[in-house]
DNA sequence: GTCTATATAATGATAGAC
DNA sequence: GTCTATCATTATATAGAC
């Protein structure tokens, strides 16, 4: 069975300096976002001196590309990891690929707003899944979907993201930090009610549709 | 009937040099962040000297919330005067504010990735409806809900937004974009489909809800 | 490997002329 | 109402000592 994943998180303290920094980086980008962290802040985050970094990483803009890389890569690590040790075909990896992710998703919500590579790889690589998981539903329906796969793919994808992204919203309006374990729980609980149920008639969406084409053949005058 | 909404857009050069700064202001914060938005950026695109920018506004700060509550007001004007124009029991209001609130939404994103009071207030006023719209699909359903309808309507309207939040990702993969008209529509069309069909089947739901059980449980040790 | 000190550039804020 | 010129702050980048 899967590790409950050691989220890189040795003692602080027993790192390398340069592993420290990269450490102090995440978490201040997490916190801050890139523009707002300082290297100086990084830096005494880290307990070293702003200089250090400019000897490790060169720059801030490598420093970024570092810390980018590191999570990347243990994002598919994690993933690797929980893909050998269950495949059914249910929702179970997805789960447990959502909890062992938690620690770094604070650092891909700042990733996918601000816009770095990472955002890029992470998002991409999620369209093929949710893609498959769109052709099983499809499955069991008769009637033809209002757009492609890829098309429903790709918005279903930015919906599930949306959540983490807007996390201070949600947790303001609900009284609880979604990113924590618990809130995270609530969270996923309601999205799987949320996917489990059609929340608008046929005949609605019909109705919709017809609107849609309306309000965007009168806007196109 | 509802105008196709002006959009706040009489020729730029007929705006007073007070409201080309506002409109100039809107445009940077919403191309760069208001982080990175300069005010020499901001007078150079109103085509007026940074000096006066302060003469009007005071500050970065004050300039940004005379811009928050001009979007502001004016999306509840187009939304009022939606609401009069129908009131039926459908999602046709809702696809019209939508086209309507279009020319907007880019600021949106900004504003709610990155934490004004605008998007703390729209984001409020979102759940309301959104939980009127949850309460309506309940009736239809027999089985009990695995959340609240609050959590429901917080994680919901989360995924709303999250489209547009990730417009820049979805546009890439779809290779249209998203926030042009035609993009809209498709991404209307896709979003309609996903909320009339249920995507995970009851059976599939409930093994997953145990296999977020066990997660939870196992992480928590 | 690590630090201190400094150079350089950009920005928001401000003062005062027209 | 509008502009030009300048100040003060802050950040990154850099050089060089230990």
């Amino acid at each position: 069975m899967a590790k409950p994943v050691p989220a890189d998180a040795p003692a602080f303290d027993d790192l390398t300096a340069r592993a420290r920094i990269r450490e102090a980086a995440l978490a201040q980008f997490t916190e801050h976002g890139y523009e707002r962290a300082t290297i100086r802040g990084i830096a005494a985050a880290a307990g070293v001196s702003p200089g250090l970094l400019r000897h490790h990483y060169g720059s801030k803009q490598e420093l970024r590309e570092a810390v980018d890389a590191h999570v990347l890569a243990e994002i598919l690590r994690v993933n690797e990891e929980i893909k050998e040790g269950s495949d059914r075909g249910d929702l179970a990896p997805s789960a447990m690929s959502r909890e062992a992710l938690r620690p770094y998703q604070g650092y891909l919500v700042r990733a996918l707003s601000e816009g770095s590579q990472t955002a890029v790889t992470i998002f991409d690589n999620m369209i093929g899944p949710t893609e498959e998981w769109l052709a099983r539903a499809d499955e069991r329906r008769t009637d033809p979907p209002y757009a492609d796969p890829k098309t429903r793919a790709a918005v279903l994808t930015a919906m599930a993201l949306g959540v983490g992204l807007l996390h201070e919203h949600v947790s303001r309006v609900l009284g609880v930090d979604i990113l924590s374990a618990a809130g995270d729980r609530q969270i996923a609980l309601a999205m799987l009610d949320i996917y489990s149920h059609a929340l608008v008639t046929p005949e609605l969406a019909a109705s919709a549709r017809a609107g849609l084409d309306n309000t965007t053949l009168r806007s196109a005058q």
